[in-house]
DNA sequence: GTCTATAAGAGGATAGAC
DNA sequence: GTCTATCCTCTTATAGAC
């Protein structure tokens, strides 16, 4: 084989390629609901008609993007908790991991945006996302000793305190605020691992 | 006096008031950006130039709107978390008390809304709310017997679980989520309470 | 496959009668 | 103060030439 296809992001650009990487920009930055395809087509330099070409609508161009977003970013979570090591290590690696925090989750976002919520293969993309990275992290904490239930719940909890995270340092304009609620969970997690 | 004026929801309607609560559900539903104004004229059952009437334009209605649901939520919280007894059975009980978690945190889901950051005006309520959120629960935990920078940090992460949970919670379609988030924050820092 | 031009409808706001 | 009617712009999508 010849390389993935389905999250390669060093392929030459192509039209259909350059409108998929504009979207995903562009909902990160507005979400899906308030991005036009004429901005899509703006910022990918590709002529008005072509967009339909490739996608016949913009609710087919946001379920492509938006696979795309969902299979990046749980596989970069998978990259953390799946690695070598201890398990708590790699929780600690994962949750304490550089993060655009003022940006926002690209994944997270999407539940407040009513364009995907209406629609039942996009929300059933954000479900999907959340419920494989949960699994995840209940692993590693299952892994690290928790059972069972606890590490379901320790997991879901992990996972909140990312996702608040996002939220508060969006809501304050402030980075730092990611970290501190990082911090302030590991230490509660920390004395007894 | 007669009554608080910020905050009362037992008034009589009024065309004001209609419009103001009609918009505050919307945005609780679709967020800011999606809600037209024609939505808001067909929920509170006024005529079209009602509205421009009373509000100049769609960005006033937002920030009137806005201040009450920032409001509101806020002394929901307060009333939780400055109640008598404990410290600890204070956050416990506002940590736990019941939520529509499905339906998404009033206030924390605008910062995913286009409509709302970028206006400096409505962004400044968010984050007034979160920063005396955050305060509040800090306060508590200070009491508690945590200090300073620690206390100011589990602050941050109890919000960020809330948070985190009405995103999984609405991601997942599932009320119970934001319930093992909270339950497995709190059984970390039970132990040592 | 890609472009320019354009149509049908919704969104935001205003005019002016009552 | 409230209503009906209306205006302009933007969004989504299509037509049809190249």
């Amino acid at each position: 084989m010849l390389g993935g296809m389905t999250t390669d992001t060093s392929v030459p650009p192509g039209a259909r390629e350059a409108v998929l990487r504009a979207a995903q920009d562009l909902y990160a930055e507005n979400g899906v609901a308030a991005t036009t395809p004429r901005q899509v087509l703006a910022r990918s330099g590709i002529g008005q008609g072509s967009l339909y070409h490739h996608f016949p609508s913009k609710r087919e161009l946001a379920v492509a993007a938006v696979a795309r977003t969902v299979a990046q970013t749980l596989a970069s979570a998978a990259g953390d908790l799946e690695a070598e090591g201890a398990a708590d290590e790699r929780l600690e690696a994962y949750l304490s991991r550089p993060r655009d925090a003022v940006a926002g989750c690209r994944v997270g976002r999407l539940t407040a945006d009513p364009f995907v919520m209406a629609d039942d293969e996009l929300r059933g993309q954000v479900a999907g996302y959340f419920s494989s990275l949960i699994d995840l992290v209940a692993a590693a904490f299952r892994e690290q000793g928790s059972s069972g239930e606890q590490a379901r719940d320790r997991a879901i909890a992990a996972v909140a305190v990312l996702q608040g995270g996002y939220v508060l340092s969006r809501a304050l304009g402030d980075p730092s605020t990611m970290q501190s609620a990082v911090r302030g969970f590991l230490a509660l997690l920390g004395p007894r691992r």
